[in-house]
DNA sequence: TGCTTTTCGTTCAAAAACGATCAAATTCTA
DNA sequence: TAGAATTTGATCGTTTTTGAACGAAAAGCA
């Protein structure tokens, strides 16, 4: 708990007003200010910073949370190791989303910071492996389809043979796909083989497939490889990939954005 | 969460104005007037909102919801009447699962109260169509198996056409089924024809169909059927369903227990 | 039908909340 | 430690929300 004179340093103050606003859902702008002991002025200050952050939606008189209380707290760990590289990649991801489309997420952290930025985006589709995705887009915004299959657990994605029963009456513009690890030899591997086989059905029948991977992601095989580097029109990845790839992909008809 | 005397957010007030005409299905302006204590005049305008929304549908004297009071997600349901019955039939209907079968569970609250008795059964696998019931599942016990399909928001079930597809490559021994209402004349009946197209699809082929619905479901008929009496083996209701049912179901086959 | 009561929509002023700005306070850095 | 950069709180004009007032419309009743 924080102390009671001694104010809070900026970032914890924002991180508890985060917790408090999760925890309650909705608050007032008054109630947090005599919570923190701090002047309205901070407080709308702090919200503002949380909302470019997507933590919260301000409202006229105070907040409401946009984090769901169902994470897992597992996941989440996962997703905090290059997790402003993952937010940075997403955005650029979303700037290539048009009006209407229909898209498919599959599962992963990175897939997830996306589908976060589609919650208003009530024109487009989302078809989806991915059960947080699915959740966190449940409330509002697109209109969510899931590909059916069994639940695996650790990654909390449908898999196996059952996902290609849907996966084979839908036509998705774009596929934006995360990966567990890429490489020029081996191109996209994945640990489960299961989940590897929808992210195969997924990359042969999408308008165009586009790679969201963080460079901690290259160089890295994992047992399962679910595509060629030739299937894949676009990687979004940031600025640390080696310049190994940078040069080589474009060759090869793949294209490369760093953010 | 929220302090007392605080008035609420007003976006939090307009969510609270749709769960009790939720709830109720209809509601005067003076009682929601009394019951949130603002005026008329702010009532008005969260109704006028709420219409925009299609959340509700304004009449004289006050408003219809426009949603179905039987799918609203649990958490948020704090006053359920029924819900001690539908504890109590999930927990009859859990008496009959035997070891390492496969059972089907359709969205609604009362096979969400069974989904909760499974969390520790490993042994089982657990085909469902309710986003609600895998997450309760997610973490831990039995294999989970999502049906795909388009998410529907206010059941949070996949829906749809695209269900059949997984749907037709599984078999469950039994299915356990909750329903908007239940009549000797019209059978079995739901709010949406998506919903209850997947519905018939299960009760068709799984190998017993057990209904769960406490006696509140009597007498009542949704717009869309999904199954005659004759293809449901065994109904689990409370001890207030009227004798017309208790009498002339066993009649046509169908068992019924009172819990 | 005509009359009364209730409800509705609109207008208006008060109150609450907001964003922008600026000076004081605090923290950082050389 | 001095100066720069950042953060904070106060102020002020603007916007949004709210409740009350009032005439119009709808419902109830004889």
């Amino acid at each position: 708990m924080i102390q009671e004179n001694s104010p809070a340093l900026a970032p914890q103050r924002r991180e508890h007003l985060r917790q408090m606003l999760r925890e309650g859902g909705v608050a007032r702008v008054e109630d947090l200010r005599r919570k923190l002991d701090v002047s309205v002025a901070t407080i709308r200050r702090d919200l503002e910073i949380l909302e470019e952050d997507g933590k919260v939606r301000r409202v006229h008189g105070g907040a409401v949370s946009m984090e769901s209380r169902l994470e897992e707290p597992v996941f989440e760990n996962k997703t905090n190791l290059a997790a402003k590289e993952k937010q940075r990649i997403a955005e650029e991801a979303y700037s290539l989303i048009e009006p209407d489309e229909a898209i498919y997420l599959n599962g992963g952290s990175t897939t997830l910071f996306l589908a976060r930025l589609l919650r208003e985006r009530s024109d487009l589709t989302v078809v989806t492996n991915s059960l947080q995705a699915a959740i966190e887009l449940a409330d509002s915004g697109p209109r969510v389809i899931l590909i059916g299959g069994e639940l695996r657990r650790i990654s909390q994605t449908m898999v196996g043979p059952l996902t290609s029963a849907v996966l084979a009456q839908v036509h998705v513009d774009k596929a934006f796909m995360g990966t567990m690890g890429f490489c020029l030899k081996n191109g996209l591997t994945t640990t489960d083989p299961n989940e590897a086989y929808s992210n195969e059905i997924v990359a042969e029948q999408a308008g165009q497939v586009i790679l969201l991977a963080d460079s901690n992601k290259a160089e890295k095989v994992c047992f399962a490889r679910f595509s060629d580097f030739d299937k894949i029109d676009l990687l979004i990845t940031d600025k640390n990939l080696s310049v190994e790839y940078t040069k080589s992909l474009p060759k090869i008809g793949v294209k490369v954005r760093t953010v």
